[in-house]
DNA sequence: AGCACGCCGACT
DNA sequence: GTCGGCGTGCTC
C-alpha cells in the first residue's frame, strides 16, 4: 500500500494525494492529488499550481494532521525528470527547517535554486562516420573523413571548424549517407577530478594528520576532524587526500569556502593535485551553468564541488565528505530569509548522511575549539610551516612609548620599517580595517558631528569621492564645505583615520614609492583581481588596505605587513571581538614570509598587554583560547551548558542596543547581556520579522521577564519585540 | 515568499 | 479621468 495513498472518500472512488512542500512559508506541506496516470515518490520535485502560478516543490514523506477540504485539492502539474531529493536530504531539510524554525518550504527551496533545471539537459546532436565515402570526391571533404576516420563522434560546427570548412561542405557529406546522426549526452561541467593525478606533497605531521583523514574516510562514518594549522602549514593539502580518497570510493565531495576565498587559485591548486577543476557554486554564477551544475550534482556525474554556504543546500547524489575551510569565517553565517550557520549545518548534514566532516582553520573559532576540548571533534594540528615559507618576526609597537607625528597615525618605527622595506625593493603592506579618509568628521566652531539622518552612526568621509558615507544603512551625500548647524566655512575636522588617509601620510613620507590603496568601496572584484595580480608581479611597493586584502591571495615580495590599528574593534561591545581581531590579525600577519624571504609584521596597538596582542606575537594562542571560553560563558554565548534566559528580539541592532542598555539601568539581578545576529544558530528561536537578538540572562528567569515587560512597556520602540523563555542546548546540532 | 485585491495621490 | 503607491490577506 503506497502511503501516499490517502482514501478521503470512505466509499467514494477513491482520489490519490501527496503532501508537496511548496516555497512559501507554511507550516508545513500542502496537499495535492496526483492523477491516475502520474507516479510520484517522496523527494519527487514537481510542478504544482499555487495560487495564479505554477511553483516548484518537493513531495514530502507526511502531512501531518489533514483537515483540508477534498474540494480544494489540486493536481499536481508535472514530475520533473529529475533525480528525487534522497532521503538525507529530506532529513536534512526537515531537521534545518525545526532548528532554525524556518518553515520547511523555504528551506527546501534553498535546495532548488536552479530555476530551469529539473528537467534533462537537452542532448547534444553528434554525427558519426558510417565508412560509406562519397561518389565524388574534393580537397574539403577529404580533409573532413581525415578527421572523422577515427570513429569518434563530432558535433557538426566542431566538424567543420576542425576541417576549415562550411558545414555544407558536411551536409553534402551527410545527404551521401557518409554520416549517422546520433545523440551524445551533455558535456560534463568539469572534468572528472583523479585521485592518483599528482603525487601528494605532504611532510612531516601532514602526512600523518593526511593518515588520520584517510582512516575516517575508509571507517565511512560519521565523524568531525578539525585541521587546526598555521598560516602556510599546508593544510588544503592534507585535505586533498581527504578527498582523494572519498573519489576513490567513487563519491561526492562538497567543499565549503567563504566567498570571497573561491578564488582562481584555489581552483588551479585542486587542478594541480587532481587534473581537473572543482564545480564551482556560488551567488554570481552565470544562470546556465548554474542550472548545469545543479543538474550534474544530482546524477553524480559532478564528483566535487567547490562553493559559498549555499552549495551546501545541493541536492547530491552520494555525498562522502563535508569539508569546512576557514571554518571560523563569519560569511558562513547567513542572516537573511533562513538563518543558519553553514559551519554547523555541515556537521549536521554529514551526520545524517553519516559521512565525516573536516572543520579547517588557522584560527579556529570558539565553538570548534570547545567542540574539540569536549572531545567530540578530532583535533589534527599542523604546526610548522610547509615548505620554503617561515614565519614573519612579530613585534608590538606600543603607541604611548612611540607615538606618531602630530596629525598622523604611523609611530616613526613603523615608517622606519616602511623605508627599509621599500629600499630593498621588496613591499610592504599596511592593514587598516577601516574604509574611507576619516570615520567621524566634526565642526571645530560649533562641535557638530556630521551623523546619519537614517541611523545613528556617524558619516564616514570618503575623500577620493568627495562623499561622507554612513556605513551601517549605505545613505550618502556630497561633503559639505560649510558646517550645517553654525555655517562657518573651513573649520571641518576629520578625526581618527581611515585607508585613504593612511595612504595620504604614506605618500607624504615616501613620494616616490608606489602606493596603492585597496578597499572594496574603491573597485569591484575584476579590478580588485588584476590590481592583486599586478602587486605581486611587484608592480607596487606599498599597499594599504583594508580587509579584503586578508584573505587568499600570496605576495612573494610582500616581507612586511604593518597593523596601523590593532586595537580597533576590540572596544565595540561585541562579545566576539577579541576572538575576532584575533583571527583578523593572524590572516593579515600571515600574508608575509610565504616565500624565502626574511619578513616582519609590526603591530601598533596601545594595549600591548591585551591578551589578543600577546597571543599574536608569541604565536601561542592556548592561554587566549582558554580565555575566550571564560568570556563567553560570561557572556552567555554558544556554545555552553543549559541555561534558563530570556531572549529580546529587536528589528534592528540599534533597536537591540537600546534595550541592552535600558535593561542595565534598570534590571539589577542581570549577570550578562549579549547581542546577537539572527544566525547565532543555538538561539534560532524567534521567528518574524526580527533580526537581532538580546540574550538576557540573569539569576531567575521570572524576575528576568518581568523587568523585560516593564522595558519594553515603557520604551519607544517596543514595536515588534517579543519576549520568550527558553532553555537552550547549545550543542543539540550534533 | 509572491501575488491579487483594494483604496488614496500626481499625471499622460 | 487613469497609473501606481504599499497595506492586507491568501495560497492545498
Amino acid at each position: 500500500m503506497n502511503r501516499l495513498t490517502d482514501d478521503l472518500f470512505g466509499g467514494a472512488p477513491k482520489l490519490k494525494t501527496a503532501p508537496v512542500l511548496v516555497p512559501m512559508p507554511a507550516p508545513r506541506a500542502y496537499s495535492y492529488s496526483v492523477p491516475d496516470d502520474m507516479a510520484v515518490e517522496p523527494g519527487s520535485i514537481v510542478q504544482v499550481p499555487l495560487g495564479s502560478r505554477l511553483v516548484a516543490g518537493v513531495v514530502w514523506d507526511r502531512l501531518g494532521e489533514d483537515d483540508v477540504d477534498p474540494k480544494k485539492l489540486r493536481p499536481i502539474a508535472k514530475v520533473f525528470d529529475c533525480p528525487p531529493l534522497t532521503k538525507e536530504m529530506r532529513a536534512f531539510i526537515d531537521w534545518v527547517a525545526a532548528y532554525t524554525l524556518t518553515p520547511p518550504g523555504l528551506v527546501a527551496r534553498m535546495a532548488l535554486r536552479a530555476p530551469a533545471a529539473f528537467d534533462p539537459e537537452p542532448m547534444i546532436e553528434g554525427l558519426r562516420f558510417t565508412g560509406v565515402r562519397p561518389e565524388r570526391m574534393t580537397a574539403a571533404r577529404e580533409r573532413v573523413l581525415a578527421l572523422v576516420d577515427e570513429g569518434f563522434p563530432w558535433t557538426r560546427s566542431g566538424l567543420a571548424h576542425a576541417a576549415g570548412t562550411s558545414s555544407s561542405v558536411i551536409d553534402g557529406l551527410a545527404a551521401q549517407g557518409s554520416f549517422e546522426t546520433i545523440f551524445l549526452p551533455p558535456p560534463p561541467v568539469v572534468a572528472r577530478p583523479d585521485p592518483d593525478y599528482a603525487a601528494p606533497r605532504l611532510e612531516g605531521p601532514q602526512t600523518d594528520a593526511a593518515a588520520d583523514l584517510v582512516e575516517q574516510i575508509r571507517n565511512g562514518h560519521f565523524a568531525v576532524a578539525l585541521i587546526d594549522g598555521i598560516t602556510g602549514s599546508g593544510k588544503t593539502e592534507v585535505y586533498f587526500e581527504a578527498i582523494a580518497e572519498v573519489l576513490r570510493q567513487g563519491r561526492q565531495v562538497l567543499i565549503l569556502l567563504p566567498e570571497i576565498a573561491l578564488t582562481a587559485s584555489f581552483l588551479e591548486r585542486f587542478q594541480d593535485r587532481f587534473g581537473a577543476k572543482p564545480a564551482e557554486w556560488h551567488s554570481d554564477l552565470a544562470p546556465r551553468m548554474r542550472e548545469k551544475v545543479w543538474r550534474q550534482v544530482t546524477t553524480g556525474e559532478v564528483r566535487v564541488v567547490a562553493g559559498a554556504r549555499s552549495a551546501l543546500f545541493l541536492p547530491f547524489e552520494d555525498l562522502g565528505l563535508v569539508i569546512v575551510d576557514e571554518e571560523h569565517d563569519p560569511a558562513y553565517k547567513q542572516e537573511d530569509r533562513v538563518f543558519y550557520n553553514a559551519r554547523d549545518m555541515a556537521v549536521v548534514r554529514a551526520r545524517i548522511g553519516n559521512f565525516p566532516a573536516v572543520l579547517v582553520s588557522a584560527t579556529p573559532s570558539v565553538e570548534s575549539r570547545v567542540n574539540a576540548d569536549n572531545g567530540r571533534y578530532q583535533v589534527l594540528h599542523l604546526p610548522t610551516r610547509f615548505g620554503e615559507a617561515a614565519l614573519p618576526d612579530l613585534h608590538l609597537v606600543d603607541l604611548r612609548r612611540h607615538p606618531p607625528q602630530r596629525g598622523g597615525f604611523l609611530s616613526p618605527v613603523m615608517i622606519r620599517a616602511i623605508g627599509k622595506t621599500v629600499e630593498r625593493g621588496e613591499q610592504a603592506l599596511l592593514f587598516l580595517n577601516r574604509r574611507g579618509y576619516a570615520p567621524l568628521t566634526l565642526c571645530r566652531v560649533c562641535g557638530h558631528r556630521f551623523q546619519c539622518p537614517q541611523c545613528a552612526s556617524w558619516l564616514v568621509e570618503h575623500r577620493f569621492r568627495g562623499q561622507i558615507q554612513c556605513h551601517h544603512c549605505g545613505y550618502a551625500e556630497r561633503t559639505p564645505e560649510a558646517c550645517p548647524e553654525c555655517g562657518t566655512f573651513d573649520h571641518l575636522a576629520a578625526c581618527g583615520p581611515g585607508v585613504e588617509r593612511i595612504a595620504e601620510e604614506v605618500e607624504k613620507h615616501f613620494p616616490e614609492a608606489r602606493t596603492i590603496v585597496l578597499s572594496s568601496d574603491l573597485m569591484g572584484v575584476k579590478r580588485l583581481r588584476l590590481e592583486l595580480e599586478a602587486i605581486a608581479k611587484g608592480e607596487a611597493d606599498i599597499v594599504i588596505g583594508t580587509q579584503l586584502v586578508a584573505k587568499g591571495h600570496n605576495f612573494p615580495l610582500m616581507t612586511l605587513v604593518g597593523i596601523v590599528d590593532a586595537d580597533l574593534g576590540l572596544s565595540n561591545g561585541d562579545p566576539r571581538a577579541a576572538e575576532r581581531t584575533f583571527q583578523l590579525l593572524s590572516q593579515v600577519t600571515g600574508r608575509a614570509g610565504r616565500t624565502g624571504l626574511k619578513s616582519h609584521g609590526l603591530i601598533q596597538t596601545y594595549q600591548p598587554l591585551h591578551p589578543v596582542m600577546q597571543a599574536i606575537v608569541s604565536g601561542d594562542a592556548r592561554d587566549f583560547y582558554e580565555r575566550e571560553v571564560g568570556e563567553r560563558e560570561k557572556a552567555m554565548l554558544p556554545p555552553f551548558g543549559r541555561l534558563a534566559s530570556v531572549i529580546v528580539s529587536a528589528d534592528s541592532r540599534a533597536e537591540a542596543e537600546g534595550h541592552a542598555r535600558g535593561l542595565r539601568q534598570s534590571a539589577p539581578g542581570i549577570s550578562g547581556i549579549a547581542i546577537l545576529g539572527p544566525a547565532e544558530a543555538p538561539l534560532a528561536l524567534i521567528r518574524g520579522r526580527h533580526r537581532f537578538r538580546l540574550l538576557v540572562h540573569g539569576q531567575r528567569s521570572s524576575d528576568m521577564q518581568a523587568y523585560l515587560r516593564t522595558m519594553l512597556a515603557n520604551g519607544p520602540k517596543e514595536r515588534g519585540s517579543i519576549l520568550v523563555q527558553v532553555d537552550i542546548d547549545p550543542q543539540s546540532f550534533l
